[in-house]
DNA sequence: CGAAAATTTGACTATGCTCAAGGCGAGTGG
DNA sequence: CCACTCGCCTTGAGCATAGTCAAATTTTCG
């Protein structure tokens, strides 16, 4: 039921009826992870995709001297993997926890096979693409036309924005992870921040944020897409 | 039947009887376009999609000094803004047409119906979605992790091949346009290919360009994704 | 052939990366 | 309960890539 549960809330699946969530979820695998417990590599043949029950997964490539690219960090109720299903067979990515995890595997034939019977789960699973490539296109356009205290303004904004708007909240990751999501070094981003704080716009005390300056913030971040 | 011959041929539409062929060929609207001349601005709801019959797109996010991060550039058959018909209804980014071109344009609610009726449908366009974002991710990686000469490199191997491997072929994009493209600035693009006909990697002629030492150039390249 | 666009080149600057060392904090074993 | 260690973060110094501005040059097209 636990499987179950978990789907059931998810954008994905929206619109499903209770017969075919339980269908799904009879053919979903339930699997725990260690934090920092690799879960596949980039080129390896994709039996299924994966959903986040519990925890942290961060998408990424890397180069041979070991820097990061993150191209998304995974919640709770996040699916992915996904693209190996519909395209190429092969994952496009590494794929790692940063915590401890409880991830969902859904075989690939059992999905499509539902996704050809069902156009509401078409429909939602093409939404769920687009809206990766939309975030992907402001990655994009960050990486190419901002530089790094944009980024980093823009992605507090964006924090704060998930928080209800709250002036003070903590990240929910590290800060060396958060530089490889805006494509910057550790050093790099913790500069930044620090400028920031002299410059009054933000308080920092570890991974508790406070935004003091939120106008100053916004005017950085202008133009900025969310990460 | 010019715009059914255009979709008859496109990997999206395939497997369609020619019943179906005829009926989406029949909401299409064919449009000509100068060169320079603007489809559409990100954030303009959407009313359906494009695609490319003739001539060549560039789909770009753009800042306000006007330098422009270049998304892709779409030539005949390739379909662009689907995004906006799955997801947030709007289009997220610019698009140009470079050249002369006639476009295609494809209704929403017709696509959405035979998507919803179709499952071959609606599997073609998840994987056309699914590419993209593979090829999004790759160009997230070369400009997060890679440098402008082994970008470059990178895209030289690629339109070799896309000649059938030919030694010698034509850039079929203006060197600005590639610069956009590849995340640089027209001056460092210049500079780059420059250095490479110093070391007798290429020779460049206007847009023709002829690999000397495509061993070389393939180290330079050494895993970075297509652009 | 001439105007406009695209490209190249030069000089300068700056953002950010690398390498190196030091600090802080949490969890652990004694 | 405390000292220790490991992981994570910060700070400093130097350097390299590439961006900007400016101007010369080539190419493209009408």
């Amino acid at each position: 039921m636990f499987v179950k549960n978990v789907i059931a809330h998810q954008a994905l699946f929206a619109g499903l009826t209770d017969e075919q969530l339980t269908g799904l979820a009879s053919v979903i695998v339930d699997k725990p992870y260690e934090k920092g417990e690799v879960i596949f590599v980039e080129g390896t043949p994709a039996k299924g995709f994966y959903i986040v029950a519990q925890g942290r997964v961060k998408i990424f490539k890397s180069a041979p001297d070991g820097r990061e690219a993150v191209l998304h960090v995974f919640g709770p109720g996040e699916p992915f993997g996904e693209v190996a299903v519909f395209q190429g067979g092969t994952f496009p990515a590494h794929a790692m926890t940063v915590e401890k995890s409880r991830l969902l595997f859904l075989p690939r034939d059992a999905l499509v096979a539902r996704i050809s019977s069902d156009p509401t789960l078409a429909l939602n699973m093409m939404a769920a693409l687009s809206g990766r490539l939309r975030q992907f296109a402001g990655k994009i356009e960050s990486l190419t036309l901002k530089e790094t205290p944009q980024r980093l303004a823009a992605y507090l904004i964006t924090a704060s924005e998930l928080k209800d708007g709250a002036d003070s909240f903590s990240l929910d990751i590290a800060k060396g992870l958060l530089a490889g999501m805006l494509g910057t070094a550790r050093e790099t981003l913790s500069r930044a921040l620090g400028r920031m704080v002299e410059e009054g716009m933000v308080a920092v005390e570890g991974r508790q944020i406070t935004i003091l300056d939120r106008t100053s913030l916004e005017a950085l971040a202008a133009g900025v897409e969310t990460l």
